[in-house]
DNA sequence: ACGAGGTCCTGCGAGC
DNA sequence: TGCTCGCAGGACCTCG
């Protein structure tokens, strides 16, 4: 579920807590979450590095160490929390990695499914894997003429093709429900078969959706939390996701679910999405 | 080159 | 009551 606007908060609450922090002390309890580095070349790399920024990328929290990147994609459950000084992290609660800093605080990352991924990146490696992602939706020089240009180069159902991170970046299962619910696009639409009002409308929709989603700090459905530990708001404030057999806000007609676009929950209103 | 479908991982809720 | 099963899904992988 961490999507673009859940990574953004954690990433906006890490930075005050981590930034110039030393790395002093990694322990790493889960090691299947590592895929490019071995257990100890990634404890060897990390050791008294000095946190300078935390970034996000896509649905990525980039940490830039100087010489190294480190790279957390939460994947579903992923999170991460600050101990006060002195605190350690309590053993069997889900903890993947746990980073003792200078300031005596930790910094904690935990992953109770475990489908997350932790990099270690050199700066030309990080900017490889950076390339190979889409444009970020909320970078004002997107326009929507490259991003209708991405869309008319697929068949496939327009709702799979914007969670496509290649195509463009951070994007989710649930904000693409609701973008495609404010757009007024059947989400089973071929990417293709979108008009250039289409694009215009959709873009949009994604940019007003993500904006409102940050604002509400994220959407918490069972696991996400913020960095301080409380839920997001922004499920308050769904139109379709999680809605299916509810009326639709706009017309009243039951919304109806399917899972036959990429095998997701997919929810809309057919009569207002067309 | 593109698209379809399987895989990882655990907790939860439905159903017997 | 206690068990099994299917589903949740982001990103990568393989196969056709």
């Amino acid at each position: 579920v961490p999507e673009l606007p859940e990574v953004e908060t954690m990433v906006r609450a890490l930075r005050p807590a981590v930034l110039g922090q030393t790395i002093v002390r990694t322990r790493l309890v889960h090691e299947d979450v590592l895929k490019n580095r071995t257990r100890s070349a990634f404890l060897r790399g990390l050791r008294q590095t000095t946190v300078v920024d935390v970034q996000r990328r896509a649905k990525n929290a980039v940490f830039d160490l100087g010489q190294l990147r480190l790279v957390v994609q939460p994947g579903m459950t992923g999170s991460f929390t600050t101990l006060p000084r002195g605190e350690a992290a309590p053993i069997g609660d889900y903890t993947v990695l746990s980073m003792a800093l200078g300031n005596d605080k930790h910094l904690v990352y935990r992953d109770v499914r475990r489908l997350g991924r932790i990099y270690l990146m050199k700066p030309d490696e990080w900017a490889t894997f950076s390339s190979r992602i889409g444009p970020e939706p909320l970078d004002p020089t997107l326009g929507a003429e490259e991003f209708g240009a991405s869309l008319r180069r697929s068949r496939q159902a327009v709702k799979k093709v914007i969670m496509d991170q290649r195509r463009l970046a951070g994007v989710g299962n649930i904000y693409a429900n609701e973008a495609l619910f404010v757009a007024g696009i059947d989400p089973s639409k071929p990417a293709n078969a979108l008009t250039r009002d289409d694009h215009e409308r959709l873009l949009g929709a994604i940019r007003r959706i993500l904006g409102a989603a940050i604002r509400a700090e994220g959407t918490t459905i069972r696991d996400y939390r913020t960095t301080s530990g409380q839920p997001g708001n922004f499920q308050m404030q769904l139109f379709v996701y999680g809605r299916e057999g509810e009326p639709c806000l706009d017309c009243e007609a039951p919304l109806v679910a399917t899972h036959t676009i990429d095998a997701r929950s997919t929810v809309f209103c057919f009569r207002c999405q067309t």
